[in-house]
DNA sequence: CGACCTGTTGATACTCGTCAATCTGAGTGG
DNA sequence: CCACTCAGATTGACGAGTATCAACAGGTCG
């Protein structure tokens, strides 16, 4: 959490070690496991600490809609800390390490230390910007630019919490995921998939990805970080 | 925006007075003007007094999508509170008045009455469960669906702060900013349309909407009101 | 009155979905 | 150590939903 909240916000050492000191119960959690469900009232709000998770919604007829990766370092319920029922649910799309902390604990640290509430709020406002950006993917883009944007910006993100090395990185996300992230089907998924590989725009094998040519996938997905509002230019790297 | 605010919180007679004297520039803005744009800083937050806006972003290729419509008691840009430079556009699509708050007054007023951060955390955390449903509209509903889902949004916050009587209202939206809001063609629009009016689910003329059977368009739109948190449960009305 | 914006309609083209079959690789149990 | 299983990836054929293009109608406003 450390870490992300330093990527959009600067931290005094007080902060810091309010933040690391604050309670949490560590959970192991496997793949495709839910972590909370549309309809709950959490007293809680969850961080990932390691692994991959996604926030989705489900239409009547059954069809899932991811709205976001949740990385580690992100807190995807920290709505339910003024919202008192959950709109979405969560689920591991890996096997996961999840800390849960207390709703009172993150009311009584905003409190002592004011600045972060503004941190926290700060996250959510993100999160809404990354949700713009996805309304706008999913409804003005077609399949194989958004597919490059949703990897360009899990690439920035990783990037900004330190899981990118040498233009590559861990993607445990499989292409059925990506079809209900970005709104086709699977099988179209795996035709632009191909589309990209073809292109010479990313390397994708089994859970690995690397990207041989940054500037022209950033290119092929209209991709500027800028709604990320990264706090210092890591996007840029 | 005391209304509005009063439909999603509850606030004290202090607050509510404390609202009420924060100084604002009040503006008459046309239609088809923008209020910020993309890439601004601004150093103040606009309130729709009255009249519609909507928050949009735009592709590479210049197609324009309406992540949100912006409704009279609406903090559009409340976000930018926190992040420094916009990420999107917001103009008016009808005449408006329209309210600016500096930033610093906001500030001070949370300081003062704690629980208007609170209160403003949570109209920005409900605008990212809108943006959150939209995601899931434009991604894996059908055009039809869409459009009654949008038209049963739009009346359910209309609602809430009362500008809708016997289930009519006006509505001053053309087809082309539907169609930027569902994420399909202006003709695709006007075809929809005139399918719910067969289907007998709404009387749309000019700037007029009436919805003869509420129960059978929310049905159409799969709407359920709960991702808009509203405080009383004027959703069922 | 003419310009213009919005709404409407028809014809045609294309993106993408659906269905169904096959393939691949990573476990798992005997 | 190998057959078995199963999820995920891949491929082809076909169809549905929607875009695009183009033309025209109706209302508004300078």
């Amino acid at each position: 959490m450390i870490r992300k909240l330093e990527s959009i916000f600067t931290l005094s050492e007080d902060e810091r070690h309010a933040l690391q000191t604050l309670p949490m119960q560590v959970v192991a959690i496997k793949t495709d496991q839910a972590i909370v469900r549309e309809g709950d009232s959490p007293s809680r709000a969850c961080l990932i600490l390691s692994g991959f998770a996604c926030t989705y919604k489900v239409t009547a007829q059954g069809k899932r809609q991811i709205v976001s990766f949740n990385l580690p370092g992100d807190l995807p319920d920290l709505q339910s800390l003024h919202l008192t029922v959950l709109d979405n649910s969560i689920s591991t799309i890996s096997p996961c390490s999840v800390g849960f902390i207390q709703h009172e604990d993150l009311r009584d640290i905003c409190e002592r230390y004011p600045r972060l509430t503004a941190a926290f709020w700060r996250e959510t406002l993100i999160d809404a910007a990354i949700f713009r950006e996805w309304v706008l993917n999913v409804g003005r883009r077609d399949a194989y630019t958004r597919m490059a944007h949703v990897l360009c910006e899990l690439l920035t993100r990783l990037r900004a919490v330190g899981l990118v090395e040498d233009h590559a990185c861990d993607l445990p996300i499989t292409q059925g995921e990506f079809a209900d992230a970005i709104g086709v089907s699977t099988v179209h998924v795996n035709r632009v998939l191909q589309q990209l590989r073809a292109d010479g725009l990313i390397e994708l094998t089994g859970d690995r990805l690397k990207v041989p040519d940054w500037d022209r996938l950033k290119e092929a997905g209209e991709f500027d970080p800028t709604y990320l509002h990264l706090e210092s230019n890591q996007a840029a790297a």
